[in-house]
DNA sequence: AGTTATAGTTAGGAAACCTAACTATATTTG
DNA sequence: CAAATATAGTTAGGTTTCCTAACTATAACT
């Protein structure tokens, strides 16, 4: 008979229900801090989610279909949120010559700013790990890059921007390598969401 | 100037960054696997996180209130849920003689059935774990378990029932100690959600 | 040139949430 | 003990989240 990682005997037996219960905690953490955040200014959720990613990601990936997969919503979803950032005038839409069906999102003054500001959203969860040790922190990251590469692998979650992803990256007799930087790359070294990410098998 | 952890130049700077977005990520992963399974039984994800919930916890947390702060949401949101839940004949409401504003929630045998299949949604993370060692395990989890407390502190999270909250709870010259079993603690035996658990200070 | 794929929008609907105002019981306290 | 206050839960009304399905328009095959 198969146990689920919230039955509490199953829990006492074994560290790895310990470990989803505690993950699925602080997901609650996020949702409830996205969502205080949103109240905030006046803005749903999703809202903030696209305005931290547009400050921070290239035009490419600034995109209804890319938010769209980024986050695992629809097009349609992305869309309504998007004219509404219109409307309250954080973000132009700039249409490319190159591709007329799409456009790109820009972030308006008055978006950046509130960007910079809802970024930091984030930061209770940054606190929590001070007092951490770096031995702690090094093996807590590279855990967590595990489980997401598999996640992605597992196609629960579509999109993501890490080395083990990378076309550029490599394990060199167990290292890992970045071919693009031509540079060893230490555990801590590894990246989450790298700018020059590239799809493997593309 | 502070930055984001959503800064790449930051995250490059800063393995708490890293931590931080790779949480966000994991995150994401329990809303799409959520919702999933919701959508699967039609039933809406708080619904199922409702059910779990009543199937694995006593009955003086099974009340509106508990599932109120359990899930940072307020009482109107979750009796809406509850009186869906209860029409779809998953779950009955019982009044106690000792006070009759309240209830307790009672799983049907059908919402019995149904949340034990529902319960094995977080399976998806429980698989990624199993490629770690036992020493990345218990770091990880010994890791976790401090940064809920501290979002619990900082009232980033209302409800837990975790060792480090609980009255019973003693640090014994460094080593973990309950009162209530009167047996030590390793790191691994720390519990997430006890069902001993008594809030500090009560 | 005609089919098929892709980018995004619109419409309609269920549900997730909230706040505020409400009922009904419990508890405190003057 | 009666009056004031607190607590448990509900209801009403609203905005936002999300979906599916059907749509327009452009781009890319064949």
């Amino acid at each position: 008979m198969k146990r689920s990682v919230f039955d509490h005997q199953f829990q006492q037996q074994s560290i790895e229900s310990k470990i989803v219960v505690s993950l699925e905690r602080i997901s609650e953490a996020f949702r409830v801090l996205l969502w205080k955040e949103s109240k905030e200014h006046a803005l749903s959720p999703i809202q903030v989610q696209i305005l931290i990613f547009c400050n921070f990601h290239s035009e490419q990936l600034r995109k209804i279909s890319s938010l769209a997969s980024e986050f695992n919503l629809t097009k349609a979803t992305v869309s309504d949120s998007v004219k509404a950032l219109e409307q309250k005038g954080f973000i132009r839409k700039q249409q490319e010559p190159e591709d007329t069906r799409s456009y790109t999102i820009h972030l308006t003054k008055e978006g950046a700013e509130l960007a910079k500001k809802i970024s930091m959203f984030a930061d209770h969860l940054y606190q929590p790990l001070s007092t951490l040790s770096d031995i702690q922190k090094q093996t807590l990251l590279s855990s967590l890059l595990e489980m997401i590469y598999k996640l992605q692998q597992a196609g629960i979650i579509s999109i993501n921007r890490m080395c083990f992803s990378c076309r550029y990256y490599q394990k060199k007799s167990d290292k890992h390598y970045c071919n693009l930087m031509n540079t060893p790359l230490k555990n801590t070294e590894l990246r989450i969401d790298c700018p020059e990410h590239e799809m493997i098998g593309n």
